[in-house]
DNA sequence: TTGCTTCTTTATAAAATCTTTATAACCTAT
DNA sequence: ATAGGTTATAAAGATTTTATAAAGAAGCAA
């Protein structure tokens, strides 16, 4: 298995720099962010396993970037900070910070830090749980909650489910449907998908009628939103 | 729920007399050992949920202290120490420490670390005894009690059970539990898990028609919530 | 050996799921 | 607006999967 990827979101370059060589020695894979704007946008792309943010960010106030990022983001952040003041590390903490070291830092210290949170959450749940809105799925385990509630779904409505999914926004024909999900002998069978659409749309939508993930591109196929 | 016990161990009558206070005003419950010996007595007798140590104990190095505990002790350790070297802290955290304050600390803070440590790992693992509503269940001594009446159980169900509660919300496919419970060669004999869910069943859900604990997956396998 | 427990196997009923049919609703281009 | 194609939905029938009892086999202790 390959080292974890770390994101350095911090605007001093020579501090992203120190950072970067020191992770990439310890075998670390590294990402950089100069601000609040390209960091949650690299979180987004490409979750890592961990972020190290500055709290001093030049576009955006650091408390709320963390607020933003636990709204879903649940890898360890350890926020990186010039301000030693109590009230900064406690909200920050609060907010779901798993470290907070003071600048200057010493880089093995920081390395320590980071062995100790990674070792502390990694161990679980390697999350493949995606998140539309009211809609949470979890690839590895095999749950669908709305509205935090487990919904049970059938093998075939979840194998069409997780295609959807897998492919969110993109159009998936009625050829491809039949056969990634029934097999390559069925791909005349198109009552079979509408079927399961409207029985996935009667578990998943909130309004079965006004499908909100699930959209019908006629006489094309499916998309999920 | 009450509040987590946290352990005090400090040779400081100060220092412990502070961190009772704090501790007891935010309602968590406070054991405290004055060195080395009464704390790995204190800890092997109860094991709280959390530990405060201080390196520097009168009787015993605190390194050594913190690796005899982590060699059976999981929840989270908390160091407390007046050395603020690189070189400690590194050792602290690389023998297992969750965090290390360098005295003398904020209690702000030192709260707001204990949450977070708190926060990570309480979660599960550690407890060997696990509870499900009516059902508990202590896997290290192979016990399973409903409304507190031990309920017996052959090797096969208990094997069974203790896979399915080790993987709690997941679900677990057929072929893996034949492999897990029966061995590589059972992959095809799907009727045997079908008998031993059903005798579970009949063990430990209160109505095993309409079972609470061990849902089918039908296609797929069985998941234990 | 005998009696007990547990595991394996067989049989069958029950439940869940998939497939197919029927029909209504809905587009969309003219 | 309407005709022709596409889509949605319910529901019946077919099939697969699961639950359960119970008989037979194997192991083990008294």
């Amino acid at each position: 298995m390959s080292k974890a990827q770390i994101l350095i979101i911090d605007d001093e370059p020579q501090i992203r720099k120190l950072l970067e060589i020191a992770l990439q020695s310890n075998d670390y894979r590294v990402i950089k962010a100069e601000n609040a704007k390209e960091g949650l946008i690299a979180v987004a792309s490409h979750p890592p396993d961990l972020i190290l943010l500055d709290i001093g960010l030049p576009d955006e106030n650091g408390h709320s970037v963390l607020q933003k990022l636990r709204e879903w983001y649940n890898n360890p952040i350890i926020i990186l900070s010039v301000q030693s003041g109590e009230e900064d590390i406690v909200k920050a903490l609060d907010n779901g910070a798993n470290d907070y070291l003071v600048k200057p830092f010493r880089t093995g210290e920081l390395l320590a830090r980071i062995r100790t949170v990674l070792k502390n959450t990694s161990s679980e749940k390697n999350n493949s749980v995606i998140k539309f809105g009211d809609l949470l799925i979890d690839l590895a385990n095999r749950i669908v909650k709305k509205n935090n509630e487990t919904i049970k779904l059938t093998v075939t409505e979840y194998s069409l489910l997780a295609l959807l999914t897998k492919n969110e926004g993109k159009v998936l024909t009625h050829q491809y449907l039949l056969k990634e999900v029934w097999g390559q002998s069925y791909t005349l069978q198109s009552q079979y998908f509408r079927v399961f659409i409207a029985q996935l749309r009667k578990k998943i939508e909130t309004d079965p009628n006004r499908p909100a993930h699930i959209i019908t591109e006629s006489g094309v196929g499916y998309r999920f939103i």
